[in-house]
RNA sequence: GGCCGGUUCGUCUAUCGGUUAGGACAGCCCCCUUUCACGGGGCAAAGACGGGUUCGAUUCCCGUACCGGCUACCA
């Protein structure tokens, strides 16, 4: 019987979670939910110094946004609490003290000073950053290089001390990565990295290997920067022996910045004018926000769907899928082994596909949102509904519900009067004149009555209906944008519509 | 510098050795529409380079170039 699928997505909490946080997330929840698996949230927060306050909660909340619950996380609790790597620390000494005690690690009491001394003494032009390994350990202060004696009184005088990983020389490692096939490294490029820090808490090296083995993780993720990190991860599931329990591991492509090269970082997208994390962020420092997608206006149907293609795709031509249809295709060994330039563009356009294919319904409540946030209060649902039916395709984010349709909920603020005076004369002041008196007769109000009769009287004073819509038009919405204009009049109506004309019609006399 | 990874239209990508190298975004044009979109049709646009292997390489191998990641008591 083949274990159950077990897998965890570990941030650590200093700042809001990016693009490719949330891919990351994703690619391990669509794994997790295909196999039947369980998917974890772990807190990785052992760098007390880089800890920020509300990036835990900040996590949740979009893990929440974009629908990819954990099964087991510090806020789901679970059988493998407690969940956050600081609550941990008391039980990751015991494994790096047993790996000093079978000859795979040593402490080093080299200072902070020392170890910057080192660096600068060794440093080449060939070489410029030596590496604290099977040569240089040599000459460093630690238990290899010290006698018992010193060690064990250093120890009882509680000196500090930081315990690292004895890599050992000229050994090649190697594994498959579920995306990119057999990786191997010689283990003489690999410094012999600190697995306990002086404050007692473990670095990531030594908390990822023992939590994943304690909580029994089957397949590991995250990205590809970790790549270089892995030989030393591997060397501790075998010295810790848990060689035949060690997860599989997937590395994923980096997200990189549209232009030029590199990482996508939070600078590109204020510098860009485009969102790179999921939802606002608020530095507690600084108090300086950084906008979200949420808060752009994308649906989290589409932002989880852009983020799925970024690196995979099902072979097909297909680009629009949802959570469901990912959970269903999605495969480790489609996804790409290169990074992906973030394209803006292309995110909106999911967007724009999203609200085009979700019903009124879904949309309701976030174009309610968008309408409150700019004072437009509704309180008519069914109006609401109406107008989101009528407006949708041409909404890529969701305010842009309100520049495309704040005008059947009040009377336009600005009109463009002056794209219609130059063109304005006695004959389409006598037409309108002469509509507001035909429209108050009739009986009908449906788009298509509203045409014909516009049209009709338009024949009858012998003006062609092209130049009268025109103007017709920034009476009732303003400017030259909105839906078809005898929609427009249907949906806000006989008064409304007569009232409009009649302002417009003031307007010019001025 | 060293190690590891990567390389198909401007961008995201398809191709499991044989294709006029396909799709999408963006761009341009046309139709629809007397707004703007949506929709429909079209144009333009790519295998980094050099060697092999092979009847045949975008695809497999090697080298070069370029790009990226890592090189902390950060993750």
């Amino acid at each position: 019987m083949s274990k159950k699928v077990r897998v965890r997505f570990a941030p650590s909490p200093t700042g809001g979670l990016h693009l490719g946080g949330v891919r990351t997330v994703l690619f391990n929840y669509l794994f997790a939910k295909q196999m039947g698996g369980d998917f974890i949230v772990r807190i990785e927060d052992t760098d007390q110094t880089r800890f920020v306050a509300g990036a835990e909660d900040y996590i949740f909340n979009t893990l929440k946004w974009c629908g990819l619950e954990p099964d087991e996380s510090p806020l789901h609790g679970g059988p493998y609490a407690p969940y956050r790597q600081s609550e941990r620390k008391e039980s990751y000494r015991q494994y790096a003290e047993q790996l000093v005690k079978a000859g795979y690690a040593y402490y080093a009491f080299d200072t902070p000073a020392e170890l910057e001394e080192m660096r600068n003494k060794f440093k080449t032009a060939e070489n410029p950053s030596p590496q604290y390994n099977q040569v240089l350990r040599e000459k460093m202060r630690n238990s290899l290089t010290l006698g018992e004696q010193e060690v064990s009184s250093f120890l009882s005088e509680g000196m500090p001390y930081v315990i690292r990983i004895k890599t050992p020389l000229n050994e090649t490692v190697s594994f498959t990565d579920m995306i990119r096939g057999e990786v191997s490294f010689n283990t003489s490029q690999v410094d012999d990295k600190v697995l306990l820090k002086a404050d007692g808490m473990p670095t990531y090296h030594l908390a990822v290997v023992v939590d994943d083995y304690l909580m029994k993780i089957t397949h590991a993720f995250r990205g590809e920067e970790w790549l270089p990190s892995a030989p030393v991860h591997l060397l501790l599931w075998k010295y810790l022996g848990w060689l035949a329990d060690m997860p599989q591991w997937a590395h994923l492509p980096l997200i990189l910045k549209p232009d030029g090269n590199g990482k996508l970082s939070k600078r590109d997208g204020d510098r860009l004018g485009f969102p790179v994390f999921a939802m606002d962020w608020t530095d507690p420092a600084t108090h300086e926000t950084t906008t979200g997608f949420k808060e752009k206006g994308f649906l989290p149907e589409a932002f989880v769907n852009l983020l799925a293609m970024l690196g995979w795709n099902d072979g097909t031509d297909n680009e629009i899928f949802s959570m469901e249809e990912l959970i269903h295709k999605f495969s480790m060994e489609r996804v790409h082994k290169g990074g992906a330039k973030f394209d803006y563009e292309k995110a909106k356009w999911y967007n724009h596909e999203w609200i085009k294919k979700s019903g009124v319904e879904r949309l309701e409540l976030g174009v309610r949102n968008v309408f409150e946030e700019k004072g437009i209060v509704i309180t008519d649902s069914n109006l609401l509904l109406k107008v989101i039916e009528l407006v949708k395709d041409r909404c890529t984010l969701l305010p842009d519900f309100v520049q495309q349709g704040s005008f059947f909920f009040q009377s336009p603020a600005v009109i463009d009067t002056d794209s219609v005076k130059p063109k304005w004369d006695d004959k389409k002041n006598m037409f309108f004149t002469e509509l507001i008196r035909a429209y108050e007769l009739s009986t009908l109000w449906e788009t298509s009555d509203l045409e014909k009769e516009f049209k009709e009287l338009a024949a009858a004073n012998q003006l062609k209906p092209g130049e009268l819509m025109a103007p017709f038009r920034i009476m009732l919405v303003g400017g030259k944008f909105g839906p078809g204009v005898f929609d427009i009049a249907a949906v806000i109506g006989k008064n409304e519509t007569i009232k409009r004309i009649e302002h417009m019609l003031q307007l010019l006399q001025n």
